[in-house]
DNA sequence: CTGTTCATCTCGTAA
DNA sequence: TTACGAGGTGAACAG
């Protein structure tokens, strides 16, 4: 990795434009080419950058180097470096990767070994119950035996309204099923997507994920 | 900002739990106090960050220093430094900031000053016209005085006419605009929307941005 | 290879 | 402050 710390003007032409006036910042290379320019501040996002592959190219010589960077779909990032504070480079070898835990796929696992938790009698028929525009999160039948359709998410916005309207629709064609309700179920519903929920006659399910893994593990804990 | 290179392990607890094995990295301090943990390759995106305003507290000595940064929403992000191998500081003063252009509320600007490229005729009534699920890009009137929803993308995806396709289920029930036809404006429509698009009735329009940009200095040119 | 969905999304902006 | 939508979204995963 090389670090470079200059007074530099930067010009972005590609999927947009963007100009960047004179100022001291941060020029990151990555050793997979790809670079970054970053401001003293704000947050993890560069002002600007150029992803791998592409092609850099150095031009120009003494206080006024131009460094060009392009790509294959027409990209184009060209730094004009005006004064070079620092210019180091980094050996760092590959790096082993980031391990996670705690998802959105936790949650519908949680919700799906927990259905009674929607309401009382609730029992699940399948996870990601298929259907032609794709699988439903759950499949489930209330205490009456009527078939009820779960879609869940991390943050409930309107496009998920949408999506179980959509698996409604097609289960609601299936006479074995019929007729199907839905439940929209989310740490958190957006007023926006709860009005387009209840205006399409779908209920709208606060999660708690603490509460859920707690059910869980209460459970773990009877056997 | 502070560059260190540093052998080290991470961890972060918050909105989820990640960890980092032990490897050579760069870790990126702001001056508004933001820490950045890179790669020497992947995107730009660091691996682990934790954004400002949060604590910074440094705790060890010699080849075992400890970094934890915390803030208020109870995130947590704790460095194991194993080896330090460079250690800078630079003084960069503030960054005057990214110029945009091109994106698309300039193309809703544009369109909303020369509606009459859309159809001889047509006339603005306004723009971000409000329904109860979001406002409408620009609700316009045609020569024969029918009301008209346009939609404007830079990119025209399939989403964009769920979109539309909301806002003109929820226009339709207003007496006053009854009927509502929609148009799909972006400077590129993709295949798929474009299916969905006249499946719907929707009228699909590919918006030409220099043109448009062309069309409105021409006409201040003639003032 | 495209298409879809998630993200510690980030970021701006308007109510 | 919060809500909402755009993003040079990026990144992972399925078909």
């Amino acid at each position: 990795m090389r670090l470079v710390i200059a007074k530099c003007t930067v010009d972005y032409s590609g999927r947009l434009d963007a100009h960047l006036p004179q100022a001291v910042r941060l020029l990151m290379i990555k050793a997979d080419g790809c670079v970054a320019i970053h401001a003293d501040g704000g947050a993890y996002k560069p002002l600007n950058w150029m992803n791998a592959p592409n092609l850099f190219r150095e031009s120009g010589e003494g206080s006024e180097l131009t460094w060009i960077v392009t790509n294959d779909k027409s990209e184009k990032l060209t730094i004009q470096l005006h004064e070079v504070l620092s210019d180091s480079s980094h050996e760092m070898g590959s790096d082993p990767g980031l391990e996670k835990d705690g998802v959105e796929a936790h949650l519908q696992e949680l919700l799906a070994a927990n259905v009674e938790q929607i309401s009382a009698g609730m029992v699940l028929v399948r996870r990601e119950y298929p259907t032609n525009i794709g699988p439903v999160d759950l499949l489930c039948r209330d205490q009456n035996g009527q078939a009820v359709a779960v879609e869940i998410k991390r943050r409930g916005e309107i496009d998920g309204v949408e999506q179980l309207s959509r698996y409604l629709e097609f289960l609601n064609r299936d006479s074995n099923l019929k007729p199907v309700t839905g439940i929209y179920a989310a740490q958190e519903i957006k007023p926006q997507a709860r009005v387009l929920a209840e205006d399409r006659g779908i209920e709208c399910l606060i999660l708690d994920y603490d509460e859920l893994r707690g059910i869980e593990s209460n459970e773990l804990k009877l056997f």
